[in-house]
DNA sequence: CGTGTCCATAATGCAAATTTATTGTCCTTT
DNA sequence: AAAGGACAATAAATTTGCATTATGGACACG
């Protein structure tokens, strides 16, 4: 029982004749015959009241004609829908972003939304150090991360850039200075996220190289803590621009450029070399390079070097 | 697009393998390999990652896995639903009987579900003249007759043979006789059924025969009616002796044998020659065939000869 | 660097479906 | 009642397309 022959079965039940539905189907009536002959041998029952050649079925039939129905009904919406991801009527989106990173992400889903609002998209929170397994695990098709993973096995385009900024209270002594020297933070007391990230990493060398102390008085767990414990006046602090801006705003902190040091979290969409990436992921990474052409710096699309790039 | 391809597509998704599809689909390799190439160019899409070489489905593939499922176990559920109709595991049985003939068939319908409780059965109430009709327009498979039908259009089996008694009310002065001669009823005030029917007809064919005058004072449209009002003493009447059954025990009614006639109601089971009877409808006369062959007379079952028969 | 696994491709063979041609039946028409 | 027409079944021929065999290329593993 194929599809074909349920779609002749279906044809000689509306055309109510063998000839009728071989013209409709292009074919001859001798195939038409022998199509409905073998959909009969196979269910072991006559479908068709042949003895009144009038067309009209046996209660087999019937109840095959249902089934002909739905199936053949099924087959054309299974089309459809795998043609309906290429033209993005249809299709889902995972990525994986950790608390932050997905800050920085919301202003292009919601450009990408506007553009594609048939693509569901699903934003899987993961710890950074575990986006690249999760891509490897097909999880998630885009991830976005803060530091470069294997370039071998990923693809990254650099999609944002923003500056670190070092933050202190609004009481604070260098609170309203136009420029600090890195030496002077020698004798502040940090408070510092305590995630192994890049960004730390960054800082603590910087802090090596010029030779000067770093002294970590808190440790805490989340950005909204140490954005918390600073404007309280506890220490100072280095702090993405995007996350503080809202306190930098009212006032609560202050940024205070630094003079030999210029911190920047760069941002990252990644994905998986190996593999095709679905119609919904490119999109996407077209309405990324679209917004980053409107937009300019922060927002750049800059696809990172690679040996084969 | 065919159920086919979409199976060897399963069985590669299943097994993750293009090699390992073919052994279990007792194929070679390239057969599958070009199944689903077909498949492919049809969607315009590929279905696997073919770089990675894991099996691994693109999202296109996602989406056509879950209609091949469908598709597939819909074909399984198709075919096993035609063959259920066979083994009486799934069917429909329609019969067309009026009101009264309905009666006479309910032991027959009662031991028919005893014996195959999945065919749902319905019985369409429906005028004995239109029952013909009925059964040529295929709305019912069985229709239930006291007359024979046109015996080239339609096979007829005698089912039961009922006595048609005359009765009177318990103070009527006939009432205790052993017998009656046909010339005392000239006298008596008739309750008659108001419907053509063959009976009617039979007994008034009798009376003129015998020259006696058929006095009816009263026409009432259902036996029901007929039964109450003699039952009130007013008249006399013929009535099936199923039908008077229980006023004939309580004593609300007296049946009086009459010495000239011996009226019976004869009840057939009508089906159209052309075309086939479906499972169920075999099942049923067959079970009707089995309910005779036990209980005897009255329950006959003898097919009327015809041309043919 | 060779070997094995896995899939793709090409050429060939075979089975199955389609077509052409014909017959049989029923129904209509004269 | 006979002839003609419509429709489906059947038989034989042909075409189509699916499967197989044979082969090659990519990749992984020792």
């Amino acid at each position: 029982m194929d599809l074909q022959q349920l779609e002749t079965f279906l044809a000689v039940v509306e055309e109510r004749s063998f000839s009728r539905a071989a013209q409709r189907l292009l074919r001859t009536q001798p195939a038409v015959s022998q199509a409905i002959r073998k959909l009969e041998e196979e269910l072991g029952e006559p479908l068709f009241e042949r003895a009144l050649r009038d067309g009209s079925l046996t209660a087999a039939g019937e109840v095959l004609r249902a089934y002909a129905d739905r199936l053949v009904g099924l087959r054309a919406e299974a089309a459809s829908a795998v043609r309906e991801l290429k033209t993005l009527e249809r299709g889902q989106l995972n990525l994986a972003a950790n608390e932050y990173t997905t800050l920085y992400l919301l202003p292009l889903l919601d450009r990408f939304r506007r553009i594609s609002p048939h693509i569901s998209l699903a934003v899987q929170r993961s710890l950074a150090s575990r986006i690249p397994d999760n891509l490897q695990a097909r999880r998630s098709e885009l991830g976005v991360l803060s530091f470069r993973p294997d370039p071998d096995q990923f693809r990254s385009i650099l999609v944002y850039s923003d500056a670190v900024a070092f933050v202190v209270h609004a009481g604070h002594p260098l609170a309203g200075r136009r420029r600090v020297h890195l030496r002077e933070l020698g004798a502040q007391n940090f408070v510092a996220h305590n995630v192994a990230s890049p960004i730390r990493r960054q800082i603590i060398a910087t802090f090596a190289q010029q030779k000067t102390p770093l002294n970590i008085g808190v440790e805490l767990p989340s950005l909204e803590a140490v954005k918390r414990f600073v404007a309280m006046g506890n220490g100072v602090a280095f702090l993405p621009e995007l996350a503080a801006e809202k306190e930098i705003e009212s006032g609560e902190l202050v940024k205070v450029p630094i003079a030999e040091v210029k911190l920047e979290r760069q941002l990252r969409l990644v994905h998986r070399r190996a593999g095709t990436l679905s119609h919904s992921a490119v999109a996407f990474l077209q309405a990324v390079r679209a917004f980053s052409v409107e937009r300019g710096k922060p927002y750049l699309y800059t696809v990172e070097a690679d040996s084969s790039d």
